[in-house]
RNA sequence: GGAAAGGUGGCCGAGUGGUUUAAGGCGACGGUCUUGAAAACCGUUGUGGGGCCAGUCCUCACCGUGAGUUCGAAUCUCACCCUUUCCGCCA
């Protein structure tokens, strides 16, 4: 959510963000003229208000029954009217957050200028793709033909994009998430176990709803909601609370299963496990003052980029452009893996500084020192690292001639072999 | 799922219609005293919105949430949520 105080005095900033992330200008007008109506009926109502107030007061002191009726009768009229700014004023506020709800974050300044994804600009590549004196197989091959990804009776339980990851396959994927939060435990973030299903203000406090409804799975008997991300819970961790400035940052990471419902790009990626309806992820996220969150943001990138580097892949460092950011975020560093059998560059990790946008939502603050005035804090997401793509990226990259797959050396502890095949 | 009890500020806790402007206590912070500390005493101590004469200023809202009754609600009514205990079921 953007402060409502730099709407109103600063709209031309707020108008132009809007035109640089491709996004529609016009609500901007009416959440002006709804915030210049509302403030005018509620300085009337409040003057009413104080009025009964005071008059009230005055009738429990009142010793005459007549002049009591009497003012209670003037009261019972002011009355009638304030419930009518005040239906007036429930009507205008439902319109207004309605509206404020659905405006995006400012993109920070350094992010390139452009309409959607092509205007993305690759910072730089880590490594060089790997070279094979054979023709690398696609994992939906490869991993078939290893007998550990089973897509067919992934089919037959839950329908197109899931899958069964079996014996080594499974076991990999366990090797990874362990990896991973060993590495983020050394890296100092704090490892929570979380609920995945959440109610909607959890959503709307993480800025998922009211805009991405039809993304998420919903169960309406009991209404809780399915988390398309660890970031929405971790966000709310601290909903609510004035946190400790001594404390700060406060760093997180959980590993969670995602679901998504795709329904944006259905037909898309629907070969193999790059996209599926579920999917699991370890997650990092940052609380912490405004002015950290710049080298919260550095240091993200380069703990997600470690576990790239462990895992001796090859990747590179995308900065989104005002386009592609997502809603939330002020700057967003994409990491793309390098995946030879499939042939394609495959998003692994975004990393983004949120800045007070979703603190803002879900009402997290923190105070300097004991007696100063509580903050807005600013929030950091960043994956590390989404595993299906991940484990796309160990089997394409780590497959040999005989299509057996070497197993990296940090996960062979993990997995307890060295090569599955 | 059934039954009972409960939900008031950072914490404890009083408050069953009008000097309550939420008592009192604890904690925290500031001050006096002290070589220093403790004790004692004095003072301060929430969040959000709005206003203008921009202040040590005025005002509105907030006692789990939402409706309702009333001139006036922490207090009365209704619904819901949550917590605790017991029962049932269960990994």
């Amino acid at each position: 959510m953007l402060d409502i105080n730099l709407i109103r005095t600063q709209p031309e900033v707020v108008r132009q963000a809007l035109r640089d992330r491709n996004d529609s200008v016009e609500r901007l007008d009416s959440i002006l003229a709804l915030d210049t109506q509302r403030r005018d009926i509620l300085k009337e109502n409040e003057a009413l208000r104080a009025l009964r107030n005071a008059t009230s007061k005055e009738i429990g002191r009142m010793p005459d029954a007549a002049a009591r009726e009497a003012k209670k009768t003037e009261m019972r009229e002011v009355g009638d009217r304030i419930s009518q700014y005040e239906a007036e004023l429930g009507r205008i506020e439902a319109e207004l957050d309605g509206l404020t709800a659905t405006l995006p974050n400012l993109v920070d300044a350094r992010a390139p200028v452009g309409p959607d994804e092509d205007s993305n600009v690759v910072l730089r590549v880590e490594g060089t793709p790997k070279t094979f004196d054979f023709k690398p197989r696609e994992h939906w091959d490869l991993g078939p033909a290893l007998g550990i990804i089973d897509f067919e009776r992934g089919v037959k339980l839950s329908g197109s994009r899931f899958y069964v990851l079996a014996g080594m396959g499974a076991r990999l994927q366990r090797a990874l998430i362990a990896f991973m939060l060993d590495l983020r435990q050394k890296q100092g973030y704090r490892e929570v176990y979380l609920p995945v299903m959440v109610k909607e203000q959890t959503l709307f406090a993480s800025g998922q709803l009211p805009k991405f409804r039809d993304n998420l799975y919903h169960d309406a008997e009991e209404d809780y909601w399915f988390v398309p991300t660890a970031e929405v819970p971790i966000t709310n961790l601290h909903g609510g609370e004035i946190l400790e400035g001594a404390d700060l940052p406060l760093r997180y990471c959980a590993y969670t299963p995602c679901f998504r419902r795709e329904k944006m790009s259905a037909g898309k990626d629907s070969r193999g496990i790059k996209r599926g309806h579920q999917f699991d992820k370890v997650e990092m996220y940052t609380f912490c003052a405004p002015e950290q969150a710049e080298a919260e943001h550095v240091k993200m990138l380069a703990d997600a980029e470690e576990t790239l580097k462990a895992l001796g892949l090859t990747y590179r460092v995308k900065l989104l452009a005002t386009g592609d950011t997502g809603f939330c975020a002020r700057m967003t560093y994409d990491l793309e893996v390098w995946a030879p059998g499939c042939q394609e560059w495959l998003e692994v990790s975004s990393v983004s500084n949120v800045g007070d946008f979703q603190a803002r939502r879900a009402g997290i603050k923190f105070r300097r020192e004991r007696g100063a005035k509580a903050e807005l804090a600013a929030t950091l997401n960043g994956s590390g690292l989404a595993l299906p793509r991940t484990m796309i990226a160990v089997l394409e990259n780590y497959q040999r001639a005989d299509g057996s797959v070497e197993v990296p050396e940090p996960l062979r502890k993990f997995v307890g072999v060295d090569v599955i095949g």
